[in-house]
DNA sequence: TTATAGTTGATCAAATTAGTCGGTTATTGC
DNA sequence: GCAATAACCGACTAATTTGATCAACTATAA
């Protein structure tokens, strides 16, 4: 079981994606702005979520990314799976085998923790994320910070 | 969040440790030859859960470790905080500054994971863990497999 | 007094993570 | 056609974590 920055970046970006992606594509600098995330790193992650079919690319100026299906229909442990390769929390990836061969004394508590977890990640979309208050709070908040930095050269000349 | 071999290790021996450890202590090579576990690595998990409070030492011969406290008051999630640090899923350890001083856009998913996983493991004991068929099942397979291997001064004091 | 077994600390190789860099391809608008 | 844009690709790196080893020490039972 891995849950990392990797994970946390790829859901912040793909629910960034569903706030600004709605009617034209969104660069990868417009996330990286936005979410304080490295651009070489969002490079790599979404060439992950692309081979995963999570979204789709379109190439050359005033392209980006869109997601690949309604944001009802892509769930965060689809996400995670893309990018960290398993949710799985026995060391034996499910295959039984953690002793010699045999099944290790955890192996089933492994499993279901496993189940609970993709349970629960598979349950939640973009969209419920969407609707939800705070995000719209927060997303409020970056608008009003990215904007605010575009402005900020104009604003040093004014003084 | 973090569960790797560490925390599933440190889980299996104290599982060991409830399996074996009730009339007298067992010893960290006793473990480690049923559950093939370093004995070196498993002295850094104990100093872990001893400071934890979770396990109890005796010195010298015949020594080693017993739970501190009956098995039904010992929960998988105290043993994974006792070896890992934290269960926590959010970037931030909970502190919600995770961007800049303000709470990140999935901060709050991560917040609810935290709780979904540690509510689930706060919930299982190691007692519940030993009355479960898979495990007494595995559990005798072990026993059999050391016996072969160390011949019958076990049996002895066991009767 | 000796063997046992916990205790501590230093160290280490391998893996993973997070991130960088340089270059390439495709596409748009001038 | 050409320049700007932005996706795409691969190699590479630094830092961290994991899993593990080793050596030295202390307490204790027999």
């Amino acid at each position: 079981m891995r849950l990392t920055t990797k994970g946390r970046y790829a859901v912040t970006a793909m629910l960034d994606l569903a706030l600004h992606g709605v009617e034209h594509p969104v660069s990868l600098a417009d996330i990286s702005g936005r979410q304080d995330i490295s651009l070489s790193y969002l490079e790599q992650l979404f060439a992950k979520l692309r081979r995963n079919n999570l979204v789709s690319s379109v190439r050359g100026p005033g392209g980006g990314y869109r997601l690949s299906r309604g944001g009802h229909e892509i769930f965060v442990a689809q996400i995670i799976d893309a990018v960290n390769e398993t949710v799985d929390a026995t060391g034996c990836g499910g295959s039984a085998d953690c002793q010699q061969g045999e099944v290790c004394l955890t192996h089933h508590l492994w499993c279901d923790l496993s189940e609970q977890i993709h349970g629960f990640l598979s349950k939640i979309s973009l969209s419920n994320l969407v609707e939800r208050r705070e995000v719209q709070t927060i997303s409020a908040r970056q608008n009003a910070r990215s904007h605010s930095h575009q402005g900020e050269t104009l604003a040093l000349t004014e003084l």
